[in-house]
DNA sequence: CAACCCACCTGACTGC
DNA sequence: TGCAGTCAGGTGGGTT
């Protein structure tokens, strides 16, 4: 259930349940998702171990042992942790369980759940992060950037590319998904098929800000879905997030009344209103 | 290199 | 009720 405002939730929830807390066991349910486990590692890595940092960068949840190394996870399309009173498979789909205790509490389990399997699983040491072939071409932080319109203008000179596809190359920029690129293009006021060099410095402004803006408001969208992140059922939904084009085909732009349009681009759904994006 | 296409999976939904 | 076809929030690898 991710793109990068769902990972950032899902790591705040994740963090304060687990943060400090012993990883007292670790089964994993299969050897593999998107690629091989290396679960004899991982379980020598964290098994008795302390959490002493959950973060995230790009849509990669990380799990820190002081020392030690790192637990790597992704969600791919549909994966999701989920926080459980008891380590007993509930659900089809999980592929993994965390045990984590702490001194006169009751453990809390932790589940890994994936349905397509299309997340991944991995860990590696300290030093290894920064050349892990998962990070080492990430771009820049779009919340954090000190100054993403720049770093994208530059960087999509000459290039022929469709503006979307250019803004989900987490190369460029990490963390904007198929449905944020659309929304993202739609408060910039930008074309999805506009090649990427011929966009210009004012439309990028506009561009990194609309970035900034899509995901703050879907994050804060999503701490509502994460609330009672315990108690539910783990699907988050966009609900909370009010949506101007992605998944509204057909239906009347909210700033003009135009049908926004859906094309294929680069193999995904795309939405646009054709009046309000140039 | 840049741009495209595909595969990897299950499940939900549509139309016959 | 069933069955085939289509689509889904990601991304690495292979091909032009």
């Amino acid at each position: 259930m991710p793109e990068l405002p769902e990972v950032e939730c899902l790591t705040n929830a994740v963090r304060a349940t687990a943060l400090g807390w012993t990883v007292s066991d670790v089964r994993f349910l299969r050897q593999d998702l998107r690629a091989p486990i290396p679960t004899k590692r991982f379980k020598a890595l964290f098994t008795g171990q302390k959490l002493s940092e959950i973060s995230r960068r790009s849509k990669y949840m990380l799990w820190k042992v002081d020392g030690q190394g790192y637990g790597i996870f992704h969600l791919g399309m549909s994966g999701n942790f989920l926080m459980r009173p008891t380590g007993e498979v509930q659900m089809k789909h999980t592929h993994a369980v965390f045990t984590l205790s702490r001194p006169r509490r009751k453990d809390v389990y932790l589940h890994f759940v994936d349905p397509r399997r299309f997340g991944i699983i991995d860990c590696c040491t300290l030093t290894e992060l920064e050349d892990h072939k998962y990070f080492r071409e990430l771009g820049p932080e779009p919340l954090s950037c000190e100054n993403l319109a720049d770093h994208l203008f530059t960087r999509s000179r000459r290039r022929k590319q469709p503006i979307k596809a250019f803004l989900m190359d987490a190369k460029n920029v990490v963390g904007v998904g198929n449905i944020y690129a659309s929304e993202a293009l739609f408060r910039a006021g930008i074309r999805p098929l506009k090649a990427a060099g011929k966009v210009n410095t004012s439309a990028y402004e506009r561009l990194a800000q609309a970035v900034d803006e899509t995901l703050t408001a879907a994050i804060a969208a999503g701490g509502t879905t994460f609330r009672d992140f315990r108690n539910a059922d783990g699907n988050p939904g966009y609900f909370a997030l009010r949506l101007n084009v992605y998944d509204r085909a057909g239906a009347a732009c909210g700033q003009c009344g135009e049908k926004i349009r859906q094309v294929k681009l680069a193999g995904r759904s795309t939405f646009y209103c054709r009046r309000c994006q140039a």
